[in-house]
DNA sequence: AAATAATTATGTTATTTAACACCGAATATG
DNA sequence: CATATTCGGTGTTAAATAACATAATTATTT
C-alpha cells in the first residue's frame, strides 16, 4: 500500500465512531486496505462524473462540497469537518458523483475501498443503520436547504449561512471570531446569491452593528439579531 | 387490528420490493403489525411536527409531501406514485416530521409501526440495503433540485417540473395528456415560484405551442422544446 | 337554483436581485 | 522588482419575479 504514514497512527482514534461499529476481523480489514491522503488548500478531492471508488472520511481540515450550476455560478452543497463520513452516496445511489469536492485548507483523509464498506454493509448491521441514520439526517437538511435558500431573501440567506458556518465550525479561542475563513465568493455560492451581493451585504451586516469584518475574519457581534434575521426578512 | 380489508389481499403483491427482502418470520410479523388506511382527495396523512410512528407505503393514488415555508408559501419536496416508500426518513433521523404529506386524489396506504421496521433492519441487512439505496437516491434527488430551484428561471423550473411529472406520472391512453392534475398552485409551490406566475407561465406556454392546457389537463405538444427551456433559459 | 367560495386569468406596479462597470488593494508570478 | 491576477468594494442599470388589483370562470355548498 502506498501511503499508511508508517502506521504512526490508529484507526480507532482516527475514525472512531465507524471503527467502534466493527468486529476485529472487520477492522483489520479496513486496516490493510485504507489509504490517508493529503491535500492542499484548493487541491480536488473529487469531481463531478469520476466514478465513486472509496468512502472518505475527513480526519483534518475542511472540504467543501459543491455543485457546479448555470452560467459558471456553482453552489456549496455541503462543508464538512472532522470526522465527517462522505462520497459514499453516490455509490449507493449507482452514479458518478454529481457533486465535487476541494478541500478549503490543508486537509488529511482518510479512503476506504467502496467495496470493502458494501461488503461490510452486507455482514454488519450496525453499519447499515450508521449509514441509514446519516443519510436520514443529510436528507432532512437538504429538504430545509432548499426551502431556505429559494425563499429566503438575501439578508436572511446570508445570516442563515453564517449561522450555520458558526454552529459547524464554531469560534475561535476569543469566543467571536468564526473558526472559518470564506472567500466572499464561497460565501456567495453558500447563501446562492452573486458575489457582489454577498460583499454588499456583508458591509451593510458590518455596518449595522451586526457582525465585523476583517478581510475574511468575520466576528459576530450580535448573535441575536443575526438569528431574527435569519428566520424572518 | 382495526381495519384489515378483511384480508382480501396479499402484501406481497401490495409490497413486493419489500416483501421480497424479508424472510417467512418477518413477513408474518409484517402481516400482523400493518394497517390500510384509505384516504381521500386532500386528506391529511400527516403532518409537521408529528413524532413518526408508522414507515408507509403508498399502494394507490398520488401523495405530495410539502414543507411550508415563507408567508404560507408552501413547497413540494417530493411527490409519490404507488409503490413508493416514505414517512420514514425522520425516525431514523430521531426527528418529528419537518414535511407534511397530504393525498392528491383518493388515496391507499400501507402502515407498518417504525419499531418493527428498526427491529427488521437490525437483523436484515438486505432490508438496511434497501433503505440506504433508497435514501441515497434521494438525497442526489435534493441537491439536484436545490440547485435547479434556486439558479433555474421561471420558464425553466416550470418545464422541469413538467418534465418531472410526465417522468413520474406517465401519460394517459392519448400518449400526450399527463397523467396527474394538478392545480395552479401546486404547480406553483412544486416549481418554487407563485400561483399568478405559474398561471402566466402556463399560458405563455400554451401559446408557444409546446403545450396545451385544458384546465387542469396539460397536454404535452413538444417534448423536445419543453426539455431545452428547462435545460437552458 | 342561488349563493358562496375557490380557481384561473390578466394587467400593472413595486421589489428584489443579477449584471455590469470600474477601482483600489492585496497577492501571486515571472 | 515589475507586472499580472485575483479579490474586495461600490455605484448604476437592467432583468426577473413577487405583489397587488380586478375580473371571469368554475366548483361547492346551502
Amino acid at each position: 500500500m502506498a501511503d499508511k504514514e508508517q502506521i504512526s497512527y490508529k484507526l480507532a482514534d482516527i475514525i472512531p465512531n465507524l471503527f467502534t461499529i466493527l468486529t476485529e476481523d472487520q477492522k483489520k480489514l479496513v486496516e490493510q486496505t485504507h489509504q490517508i491522503q493529503h491535500f492542499k488548500k484548493n487541491e480536488i478531492v473529487y469531481c463531478e462524473g469520476d466514478i465513486p471508488k472509496s468512502m472518505m472520511c475527513l480526519i483534518k481540515g475542511k472540504i467543501k462540497i459543491f455543485k457546479d450550476g448555470i452560467g459558471g455560478r456553482s453552489q456549496i452543497i455541503r462543508m464538512l469537518k472532522p470526522v465527517e463520513y462522505f462520497a459514499y452516496r453516490a455509490y449507493f445511489a449507482n452514479e458518478p458523483y454529481v457533486t465535487a469536492a476541494t478541500a478549503f485548507e490543508s486537509t488529511t483523509i482518510c479512503l476506504i475501498p467502496m467495496e470493502v464498506i458494501d461488503n461490510l454493509i452486507r455482514i454488519n448491521n450496525d453499519l447499515a443503520y450508521f449509514f441509514v441514520k446519516e443519510l436520514s439526517i443529510d436528507l432532512g437538511i437538504a429538504d430545509g436547504r432548499t426551502v431556505s435558500l429559494t425563499q429566503k431573501h438575501i439578508r436572511g440567506r446570508l445570516a442563515e449561512a453564517i449561522l450555520f458556518l458558526l454552529e459547524n465550525y464554531g469560534m475561535e479561542e476569543d469566543n467571536v471570531t468564526l473558526n472559518i475563513y470564506l472567500s466572499r465568493e464561497d460565501l456567495a455560492s453558500l447563501s446562492n446569491m452573486t458575489t457582489s451581493n454577498a460583499i454588499r451585504t456583508l458591509s451593510i451586516f458590518a455596518s449595522e452593528g451586526i457582525i465585523s469584518v476583517d478581510g475574511r475574519r468575520i466576528k459576530i457581534l450580535d448573535d441575536e439579531r443575526l438569528r431574527r434575521i435569519s428566520k424572518h426578512g
